[in-house]
DNA sequence: CGGGACATTGATTAAGATCAATTTAAGTGG
DNA sequence: CCACTTAAATTGATCTTAATCAATGTCCCG
């Protein structure tokens, strides 16, 4: 296969302009409102805001819109049918969320706001409407699907193979990254889950969490001070993240 | 949003004709060769045999196809730089496979044949001229992407948040219920990967999968022999697995 | 300034990993 | 077809990691 099929740079979806028009939204050619001239307009796309621990989405509610996080952070938590519940990512701004509907038209994820939130919602309807009209779009859009479907995989090999350090020390290598490709620093940043949430995603306990945490700062790797998040030596954590 | 939108039976990929002729492949629309007349010859798709422990594709290969397995297993291996692997799942006759490649058009996973297997090869580029052409497609496409990615979401449920004992009664049921959806007993059958392939599906050792079998038997949930297993109590092993 | 959610640290326990020894099955070549 | 080789599976004994139980500390917000 040439690349000019993949002509895109592979991060697909990376910083945002939080004032959050559409003339310069990187999703613009998948959203595209109907008309141009609703484009030009200051509120072409609904807005949506959720209030921090409120829902955007619940596991059963029906497919309406997907939805770009244009402001704050939010968790992605999948649930069974007997209660089991795994936060499987924590969007920030730029992601586009909802994609677990696609399969059957209901959601299978809750979507909570960590933080006061804002998204742009983008009628499923028309997103496939724009798909079968852009047939870059379309290659686009399956390019969407399949990266969260990758960061899936990925994190199944740390909940699978990974100790309780070096999982830890993924999830702050990718948190450092995903800060740096948002255009804050990849050194010095606020978590904006809690420690509940980190050891439910990683597939640990929020006292291990804290331990790993402490004997983390023991090493002089970062400081940690609750939320607050200093990191000194990101080779190290890279190191030990395995990868 | 109107169940319209998604008016396909919720499998998207059922009982499979073994023989592989193209007429009543299930993929038929998917994959749809470039004339019908191409479509009524025997061999309209080329077909790929790999191999008992042969590799289909591996991680670092350029997308050229997707693969549709017609005849055999085989498992998925997800890959890291320091050399952790994770098997994300075990595809059988019906499944398509290669869709991790999608994102960035290099593989990041290892298909490998558990058996002498079957597939055919349908090139990334025509299916996507298939779903440009064809709006359904299109859409069928973006929900086989999607059903990808909600099966990794439940198995990192599983991994993250389930004892051993859980993990391997949920494993059983998922394959006994795969089993029955391709015709064969869901009571009786052979599990074609090895003790080591399940431990590192699941996120454990091969001692602790030999030795929740054995504890499993002893409770009569169901018999087991190498490879060979009888269920002997379905509704157990569903409400052990938690779902 | 007081209440409640969140975070941290210590002591103990338990689940599963590791280490070790057989057993069983499946090939393979004579 | 059988002896031999090797991969896979099983079971036991012990050890380690992380969970659990418990107590205390800290911050935020009304």
């Amino acid at each position: 296969m040439d690349t000019t099929l993949f002509p895109l740079p592979t991060p697909l979806l990376s910083r945002q302009s939080p004032a959050g028009d559409c003339m310069s939204c990187v999703m613009a050619r998948l959203c595209r409102a109907p008309s141009e001239e609703a484009c030009r307009a200051p509120a072409a796309r609904s807005r949506r805001s959720v209030r921090r621990g409120e829902a955007l989405y619940r596991a059963g509610d029906a497919l309406h819109n997907l939805y770009l996080l244009r402001a704050g952070s939010m968790k992605i938590r999948v649930t069974n049918t007997s209660g089991l519940e795994q936060i499987t990512a924590f969007p920030v701004a730029g992601s586009l969320l909802g994609l677990d509907a696609i399969e059957t038209g209901i959601h299978t994820c809750d979507a909570i706001a960590l933080e006061d939130s804002v998204t742009c919602a983008l009628p499923y309807r028309e997103l496939e409407a724009n798909c079968e009209r852009d047939a870059d779009v379309g290659r686009q859009f399956h390019r969407l699907i399949a990266h969260d479907m990758n960061q899936c995989q990925r994190l199944l090999l740390t909940l699978g193979r990974m100790t309780t350090d070096e999982r830890l020390a993924s999830f702050l290598v990718d948190t450092s990254e995903q800060m740096a490709a948002h255009g804050y620093s990849p050194r010095k940043f606020v978590l904006k889950m809690t420690r509940e949430d980190i050891a439910n995603h990683l597939g640990m306990k929020i006292e291990t969490v804290c331990r790993v945490f402490s004997r983390l700062q023991s090493a002089s790797l970062l400081h940690v001070s609750k939320r607050h998040l200093e990191i000194l030596d990101v080779e190290a954590l890279r190191r030990m993240s395995c990868g």
